[in-house]
DNA sequence: GTTGATTGTTTCACTAGTGAAGTATATCTC
DNA sequence: GAGATATACTTCACTAGTGAAACAATCAAC
């Protein structure tokens, strides 16, 4: 009983942050800009480079091949992205925005999104700034995990 | 350029830290007691309740009633799980475990997760607790977001 | 005691992710 | 330059979640 308090905590409470904050912020964000916050984050990244494939773009998210294959056609059917074919590598896609991708993200930087602005303010910036390092420390040590286990 | 290493900050290592934790949880639990950390979840309270419904379920762990619905049956088919109709009501169903279910809590209790070990190790005990109240702060805030749209 | 609202559960269509296996093109090596 | 290996991407089957709509059983009110 003491042991599903202790243990487990940390974990669920983070499952249950980061799912609830996506679903708050997806819903504000598809009022303002019709596109999801994982969509977003494809979105800027694409436009912050200039000539991405989907490979780079999978590492650049931390994000499966087949995640960013399903996550692209999405965007595609939204009209949000385009892809040619490389001209350097015709294995390789060329992802391109949209002008109403582009649309998209200039709708979602404008309209600030409430919950984000929420969750600034209340915890202040020096708290943020130790719980990005925090997560990041997590992160860190799944990654070091997931080395150990694939070597040994 | 600089508004989206600001704002997305926080939302997006969240993400990340929440699917990798998971991701590496899952594969270490999967090999101690055949489950995944969600089902983890699942059982661990249907064993700490002495007769849950599914509702009841999906409002302790904060989920959808239909992702309960998908999880139990899932459940089920491991022989982790068995429901039976409540006396009392005869819409819902009682849960219970199975040995097979006993077993697998008992598996996953007693063989320590290495995950969960090295993550508390490296960051302390303090560390973990001012990182679970930065947690359920974010928790409350969309909870309130929430509830403030459905309202307005 | 019907009638109407609420509650417990399911189904459906969807997003978002994993991992394994397959295909096609590039690249390295001899 | 032919053969082996690596890389870019897709497909498939899966877990895990959301939300809306439906259905049946219960409960409250009259």
């Amino acid at each position: 009983m003491s042991q599903d308090t202790k243990n487990p905590r940390i974990y669920s409470r983070l499952q249950i942050a980061a799912q609830l904050y996506r679903k708050v912020a997806d819903r504000q964000l598809v009022e303002a800009a019709g596109i999801t916050a994982p969509q977003l984050g494809v979105l800027t990244r694409v436009a912050s480079a200039n000539a991405l494939n989907q490979t780079s773009l999978a590492r650049d998210l931390r994000l499966n091949d087949s995640a960013i294959t399903a996550m692209v056609r999405r965007l595609i059917g939204l009209g949000m992205l385009a892809k040619t074919r490389s001209q350097s590598d015709s294995r390789a896609w060329v992802l391109k925005l949209t002008d109403k991708g582009q649309d998209a993200i200039d709708r979602a930087t404008t309209q600030p999104i409430a919950i984000n602005q929420l969750i600034e303010a209340e915890l202040g910036a020096e708290a943020l700034v130790t719980l990005t390092e925090k997560l990041n420390r997590i992160i860190t040590l799944c990654d070091q995990e997931q080395t150990v286990e694939v070597e040994g």
